[in-house]
DNA sequence: CCTACCGATCGGTAGG
DNA sequence: CCTACCGATCGGTAGG
């Protein structure tokens, strides 16, 4: 019998250091896990680790990259869909929600951990965060409002604010279930979209 | 000539520490700063931290506590002034943003590094974090909705939502204007209250 | 508050 | 020459 489709915990080599790596980061920080710890992690020693990848910084950097570069096929696919500016907005949050938590809490780690790099790879990780991940929110954002469909804000910041309200929902520590994570997504489009007030 | 008033950057003793952790800890996390750069900074000695707090954790609960202590009495002048829900809600983004960037920083300490941290001491900080900020945001949106002042929302989801957007301002590290900070925090404000949709 | 240290662990590398 | 590692250890630094 041959089992052609590998399941996520059959992972072996680099894949499997990428995936435990950023199961162990995002728990709890890229600088409170140890090189050490990982290999435990992958039963590999710590050796193995440095034949995959250079030093600490590159595993993150691949981590951060393997990842940017799946959700900017999902997020193109969002931004390329016909509806209301509304509708693709809604699209882009299911492709960030639809995965499971432990691929959406690697945003997390951009957000809390990139800060803490060396000053190249944090301009790195920063410029592919933008092209392929809050530069097509903006994209969004702007044609809504060359159709006149929202009111004339900064697309930059707004994309900002909007993401602001889902990362509390990237970390996977405070597990909610699916119900709950899209009871919080739904209001977080009604109110970036219509706000709270009475009118 | 004696001089009464001091200047922050006469601090001496447990409040220079208190400081300077603060500073350094909001730049390169708390598992990214050690005790001897800390040491350094205050021109201190390694033991001379130890004299004044009992461990690293020690030392970043008490920023952390001396932080929240201060912050609830800015926010309760909020909370209990007259007006509408909008106006008071306006009031406590004054107060989170009249301080200076780097106080207000450490909320940023809370979200990032306190999660890392060991289980009683993170149960500590949330309940702090809690009773004397978000608690409060929360009361505001209660009493919004009992007065009819805004629609009927999870007051505890939508207060995170709302301190969701800020938090990419809590950080210093890209330093904005006082414009440019109040440029951002009008809009959040705007977002949260009338959202971003042509009507 | 300092000098003088500890057990252990850090990120990273050697030859095979 | 290659890929995919191993056991052992490097020079320095961590919190205490």
């Amino acid at each position: 019998m041959s089992h052609t489709q590998t399941q996520p915990t059959e992972l072996v080599g680099r894949e499997l250091i990428l995936q435990e790596a950023a199961r162990l980061f995002t728990r709890q920080g890229y600088n409170g896990i140890s090189m050490r710890e990982i290999a435990e992690a992958c039963q590999m020693t710590k050796a193995a680790l440095y034949y995959h990848f250079t030093n600490k910084q590159d595993l993150l950097r691949e981590i951060l990259k393997t990842y940017l570069s799946s959700m900017q096929q999902q997020l193109s696919l969002a931004k390329e869909s016909s509806g209301s500016v509304r509708q693709r907005i809604y699209g882009v949050a299911h492709a960030i929600f639809d995965q499971n938590p432990q691929q959406r809490a690697v945003i997390h780690l951009i957000f809390v951990d990139a800060p803490h790099l060396e000053e190249n790879l944090r301009g790195e990780i920063g410029c592919l965060y933008h092209d392929q991940f809050s530069g097509v929110l903006e994209t969004i954002l702007q044609e809504g409002i060359d159709h006149n469909e929202i009111v004339p804000v900064d697309p930059r910041l707004s994309a900002q604010l909007l993401l602001g309200m889902m990362y509390p929902f990237f970390h996977p520590r405070r597990a909610l279930t699916s119900e709950e994570t899209w009871t919080a997504v739904e209001l977080i489009l009604k109110i970036f979209f219509e706000g709270v007030e009475k009118r």
